[in-house]
DNA sequence: TTGTACGCGTTATCAA
DNA sequence: TTGATAACGCGTACAA
């Protein structure tokens, strides 16, 4: 049998609201009285149970966190930054892989709810209007990370994918490179897809480049689709010195046909990646990135849904910084 | 204001008990009631409160996790499988980041104790009598994996490191590799350290390879000491044709070294890994590692803990098959 | 300063 | 087939 608090207050000939006092710092007990309890509760070993507390408070001090896939770079230090901010202020985090295109993300946003977390943290939630619905129905407090959502006003922390991809290609023109092929996300993408597509080619209008749709190949983030867009260009004779891929995983693909085919990097092709996960820095060579603070954003969506949670105040959505890291991949021409 | 049982109960004309029943199939009632209360259900978007539930059948549903960190392949892709394997079976997990050297292991599991999870798995148990000793005083059925204890009979899943280990050496040496040099984890790792080191020089010795003290070098299993390793056997000019990582890690960062110091990968040199994570996967060259089946120990940590839980059946420590994963990084001399 | 007693939302035990 | 009601372990008015 579990130890309560009834055993304490035996033990130590006090009530359990005197226990109950004590534990949480109330205040209205003598020292005398403190001291005793504690000592009982040291050599019994008591440890209150949470489950019972969070019954009355109607606080589980928990965060549900959903991610399509914790084994990926990216989101796994998006959870670094959670988790760790969460430690910190007391709060526990459980996590939930929704899978590929999200499909489990109803199921999940049930169970967090039936659980009574106090947050909800969606990264990259799959933009169906249903799990919009759902989310807002939970009528938890719940924050968006690298996404967001056009039809309801869910607060988000993510870059400007726009600008972010703006930047990449700037960098690269401004390296004095003029034929940029774009290996880009997944073409149906309204968050990481599109906007950094047109990021990319708003930076070439704006220089001056004429664009060359041809030059644009569609993957949907994967290194192997990275791979597979690579190769197309290739295949098609597509004449470009430079490649700005959506993702680090896709830039590695890249690097890994460049190297399959003898073409050195960044001597004959230089590349520019986006987020800057652990990927691109153990890459070979290092690769020159776009940074996304994966793990600020982490830790600012937990304060955010923290101070919504005990202060009430309203959380708003934040534009992270975003900036390029220079490392060997991309040759000045 | 939360809708409760009660609610359903008096929309319905029913007692709570009766919800209560429909709600967990336990029979005798109507075909009649439970039309009318799940309907009530639907209607008013009813779900049971699983704090509540907990507090009275004292279980959560609920397992905990201790990984050193996760955003590293290595852990993520063990959580990966823990995550999938828990959700089949309704049970959701809580993430616990202990940290370097596990300096948050305690703290930890108190927190899971008193949130009263139902099953703890440690990754990567940083070897401490107290940490040991504290998992078994929590009472709460617990399994590490891909490590062990020494001192005490915790039950794990892991690879024979040390046959692991030789395997991956035997491998070298039938490629016709003399001159192997290793890269190793920490010196003083009983775990994942040392048995690696023996694994290997046994190979050697049964293959009448005379074994150089000078050709080991002693990392952590990062990427960073992979390269200050490498560097160091560069510097002092050893003679060597092939090099075994301890880990995918160490691995990638040889092959920095060479890259930058121009050798060639594998025509100059031949490098094996450890553990086969995404690293190894997207490495340039593809990196032939030593498969550790990660996702799986996830899995079966999981299954077992569950037949624990539900069954009452002992966990039974299990040695999960190694293999050798070939790809680029090594060559037939 | 301390104790009594009720309530949190659910399940389990009786009795009807 | 159903319903009252007592737990579960804790926090908190209220009373003493």
């Amino acid at each position: 049998m579990k130890i309560t608090i009834k055993d304490v207050a035996k033990m130590a000939n006090v009530s359990v609201a005197t226990v109950s006092r004590i534990l949480n710092n109330l205040g209205g007990y003598s020292e005398e009285t403190k001291e005793k309890v504690m000592k009982v509760i040291d050599e019994i070993g008591y440890q209150r149970n949470e489950i019972a507390r969070g019954l009355i408070t109607k606080s589980t001090n928990t965060i549900g966190v959903l991610v399509p896939n914790v084994s990926t770079n990216f989101y796994a230090e998006i959870l670094n930054g959670i988790e760790d901010t969460a430690h910190k202020n007391g709060y526990s985090v459980v996590v939930c892989n929704t899978g590929i295109g999200g499909k489990r993300t109803l199921a999940y946003l049930e169970v967090l709810s039936s659980r009574q977390v106090d947050g909800i943290i969606i990264t990259s939630l799959t933009p169906k209007e249903e799990y919009e619905k759902a989310i807002i129905s939970t009528r938890i407090p719940s924050i968006l990370v690298s996404t967001m959502s056009f039809r309801y006003q869910l607060p988000f922390i993510k870059v400007d994918d726009r600008l972010a991809a703006y930047s990449a290609t700037k960098y690269l023109i401004e390296k004095g490179h003029r034929k940029i092929a774009m290996i880009a996300g997944n073409e149906d993408d309204p968050i990481a897809g599109i906007p950094r597509v047109e990021g990319y080619m708003q930076a070439l209008r704006d220089y001056n480049v004429t664009i060359d749709k041809e030059l644009i190949r569609y993957g949907d983030f994967s290194y192997e689709s990275g791979i597979k867009c690579m190769r197309g260009l290739l295949e098609d004779e597509k004449d470009f010195t430079a490649v700005f891929a959506a993702s680090d995983d896709m830039a590695i693909g890249t690097l890994y046909v460049a190297y399959k085919n003898g073409i050195s990097i960044p001597d004959e092709l230089s590349v520019v990646g986006y987020d800057n996960t652990m990927t691109a820095q153990m890459s070979i060579p290092p690769l020159t990135t776009l940074a996304q603070p994966l793990y600020e954003m982490g830790e600012r969506a937990v304060s955010s849904l923290l101070k919504k949670i005990s202060k009430g105040e309203s959380i708003e959505s934040i534009i992270m910084p975003h900036k390029i890291i220079e490392r060997d991949t991309v040759k000045k021409i």
